[in-house]
DNA sequence: TTCATAATGTACGAAATGGTACGTTCAGTC
DNA sequence: GACTGAACGTACCATTTCGTACATTATGAA
């Protein structure tokens, strides 16, 4: 009976075509048919489920979230969401750190030490931006994450951990900056990447009202193009002791 | 039996200190006791409701937000919620037109055609700052309407109608500036706009996983000053045509 | 092989939740 | 005063939703 029904609900669906169902159904039910047999993945089990729910949180929130969801779009079911992952709301926090985890792996690729310091800046700010633009998911949960007050983050060392040497970046290209004159001092790494991030997160964040209430459609390639020049330029102009380098007009 | 329940529930609890409860309701029970009769005020019950509702939807969200709780902080019933606005997702509706219609209202206050172009700018963007920072509710309906792809800000013409100035207004400043040589040309107005919130919007939105990343209070009155100088500094060093006013050196 | 424990599946329950059926009262009009 | 539609209240229902009890299988160690 157990048998059965499993294979019917999952395997079958999955691996078999349809027109074996009824066969193999009465077959399976005689206890332990042939080689098939289950297969134990707690690895792959668990990144299905975080896969899956980092999705569905990203899209509909905590509380717009359902479980049973989840374990639907799951190749596993809801009764392994709360062997691995306790409860709903633990379950977010995980995807909360994975979303984390992911954009910070990215980050990591960008290297700046090469580059003269304007020519960095540019660059950091570019890349930010766009990056900002590539993940639409992390954004959500950020968002979603703002609404609850931080409530989960606050409970994540990891995260904290993670994000610390993002600002380290930054810092060093100015202080670069600083001292091969063409920026100008007195300026906190951290407010800079403030600014930074606000007007990157802002972009995607918002686009839907802004696009709505501004009968403008922000997400239009050119438009994107507009505000990525303006960004850059924004920043720059800030930082540089003079606004020498040309002007791009946009 | 219907007075007495609806007694005790609703106008006791609220007009009448609590130890007369019991004997009033009995005396009510006689049905139609005394001069006291139940009054309507149809305007004084949506005005209620719409309060409650958009605190409640501001700080869970639409699916967050229960109507059975937004109906006990009520001075009415569940009942009058469905009576006035149909649904759930009407009602959410209704609160976001609210918020947009509360804070453009406030926004009309300002003008700024009596003063210089640099100055006018100036004052738009710190008003704009500290307007978003004293409109939390405000910017969180934001947040939670473009979590739903603005779906419901889609429906209403209202908003869009409303915003439509915000942008003129910045466009008439802007356009003096230009004309009076001190700005540089080719700037689009919303484009600016859109610099100018998404400073002041990120502000309010991510100051929760903001300041727990950083280990930085960003609410804090002196870095809020902080950042309040920046964005202002920020946007007018990028509209200016030369960046020759004093160098506040933060 | 035996056995312990981890991993997995099924079915179900209790509470929450959006919404409604049905009734009563209010207030203005004739 | 009678009447009518708007305004309001109570109790309830159907469904959804998180979570769990219980049973079974997989897998590695002794």
């Amino acid at each position: 009976m157990y048998e059965m029904v499993r294979s019917v609900n999952l395997w079958h669906t999955v691996v078999l075509p349809p027109t074996k169902v009824k066969e193999m159904t009465t077959e399976m039910s005689t206890r332990l048919a042939k080689g098939r047999t289950r297969k134990n993945d707690p690895e792959r089990v668990q990144a299905d489920i975080m896969r899956v729910a980092t999705q569905e949180f990203s899209e509909k929130g905590l509380s717009g979230a359902r479980i049973d969801e989840i374990a639907e779009k799951t190749r596993t079911s809801k009764r392994m969401i709360y062997y691995y992952f306790k409860d709903k709301e633990t379950l977010y926090l995980k995807a909360l750190e994975r979303s984390y985890q992911q954009v910070r792996q990215q980050e990591e690729a960008l290297d700046l030490d090469h580059l003269e310091p304007v020519e960095a800046l540019t660059r950091l700010v570019a890349f930010t931006f766009e990056h900002h633009l590539n993940s639409p998911d992390f954004i959500r949960m950020v968002m979603i994450e703002n609404i609850h007050h931080g409530r989960f983050i606050e409970q994540s060392d990891l995260i904290q951990t993670l994000n610390a040497g993002a600002v380290n970046e930054l810092e060093k290209v100015y202080q670069r900056g600083v001292d091969a004159g063409v920026f100008r001092p007195n300026l906190e790494a951290i407010e800079l990447h403030w600014l930074i991030s606000a007007l990157s997160f802002f972009n995607v964040s918002n686009r839907y009202t802004f696009s709505r209430i501004f009968s403008w459609d922000q997400s239009a390639p050119e438009n994107q193009q507009r505000l990525a020049s303006h960004v850059v330029e924004m920043v720059l102009r800030y930082v540089l002791k003079k606004p020498g380098h040309s002007d791009p007009a946009i």
